[in-house]
DNA sequence: ATGAAACATGAATCAGTATTCATGTTTGGT
DNA sequence: ACCAAACATGAATACTGATTCATGTTTCAT
């Protein structure tokens, strides 16, 4: 026992009581999940450490064996909702050798996730005030993968020349508009029909 | 003294307190300055009644003559940017005949205002939580601004035919995410550029 | 010039709630 | 079966900050 190695050792974050028991993985989920609901449709600074508990159905003390702060839970959770996003996105493009096919696929995935849940926007948005460098990297994130795939394509002649940059960046925003329009305006637009006519524009634009 | 009438009878929004002399006008404007100034930067609950009027030099409870809550500030806030950024947009495209020219116009000049006002992107965000409704208002007018001018520039022609619904969420969507670049990503690419690729996506799109 | 309405003050109130802690209870390896 | 580590509890702590209020001061129409 000569390495007082601080914690379990990782990468800095969750730095505090991951559960050693299968009781207490229970319990920490059901602390995450409720904090999900709960944060989602109240808030950040609405949802209260109380409110959060007793959605899990636990004592208030109990969230301070997981968590480190209210900040915590909340960064966690933008992680967690950025990891599942990406794996539901690269799960539906999976084999598709088009890369605008694939993008378009894409597109379909993320408002299918998006229409599902609907507190993962909320979230995410509220992370550029709750955890701003959780923010960057969650988009970060996503306009890398726009741009590789962008690269890619263009490399493969399957799409026209340009700054793949700003295209990233444009893309990503057509997408995150349109899940907008489905959460925060509940639109009745069909997923489908959002799809058809963005990639038409993306695809062509709009000159006659 | 029959008529129990509840407030001014105006239209429901700042039924409060207008100020009836110029000091009080004078007041009234150093409190919203400094509360765009304060919330801008700490963001709406880290920024007290108490930073706002010791940075407007007034004492706390002149706060509360010209606003019922810190909430009415922030919405009044928001209604404000909202016609600012309009004005500024309409003002940019004033007499351009073509529309697609007049759209680039007018994403140009979101951009350099959104540079020039970088408080604005945090506070509008900030909306969605603070006061969903002047945030549905704020980008509801602005997609209809964009769906009004698709809808005349395909009837004259100058666009091809497609949704403009959709449409217009889509280039809200660019802008809004060019607009995050600069803000919150810092991007040093120059405006022109910017908007230069994006105008060659929505006009040409990607295919090859 | 003057007094009623406007405006300004800042200390006191009041409520909410994140976090800690002293005290039990449960679990799992031996 | 046993006990140290894990886990759980919920009341107490501690602090922040929005809003109110009783008391002055200034403005302006007459």
């Amino acid at each position: 026992m000569n390495k007082p190695i601080g914690k379990t050792d990782a990468s800095q974050k969750t730095p505090v009581n991951q559960p050693k028991t299968a009781r207490g993985e229970a319990t920490r989920n059901a602390i995450l999940g409720a904090a999900e609901r709960v944060i989602g449709a109240k808030g950040y600074s609405d949802a209260s450490i109380g409110h959060i508990t007793s959605e899990a159905g636990v004592a208030q003390g109990t969230f301070y064996i997981y968590f480190k702060t209210k900040e915590e839970v909340f960064s966690e959770l933008v992680l967690e909702m950025g990891r599942l996003v990406r794996h539901t996105i690269s799960e539906a493009t999976q084999g598709i050798e088009n890369r605008l096919e694939a993008e378009k696929a894409g597109l379909r995935a993320f408002l299918e996730f998006v229409k599902a849940h609907p507190d993962l926007y909320r979230i995410v948005q509220e992370a550029l005030f709750v955890d701003p460098d959780a923010y960057r990297e969650y988009y970060g994130a996503f306009a890398d993968g726009y741009r590789t795939g962008l690269t890619e394509a263009e490399a493969a002649g399957q799409i026209s020349i340009g700054d793949p940059d700003t295209r990233a960046w444009a893309l990503m925003g057509i997408a995150r508009a349109l899940g907008e329009q489905l959460v925060v305006f509940n639109s009745e637009t069909p997923i489908s029909e959002l799809v058809a006519s963005a990639y038409d524009l993306i695809e062509n634009g709009i000159k006659p």
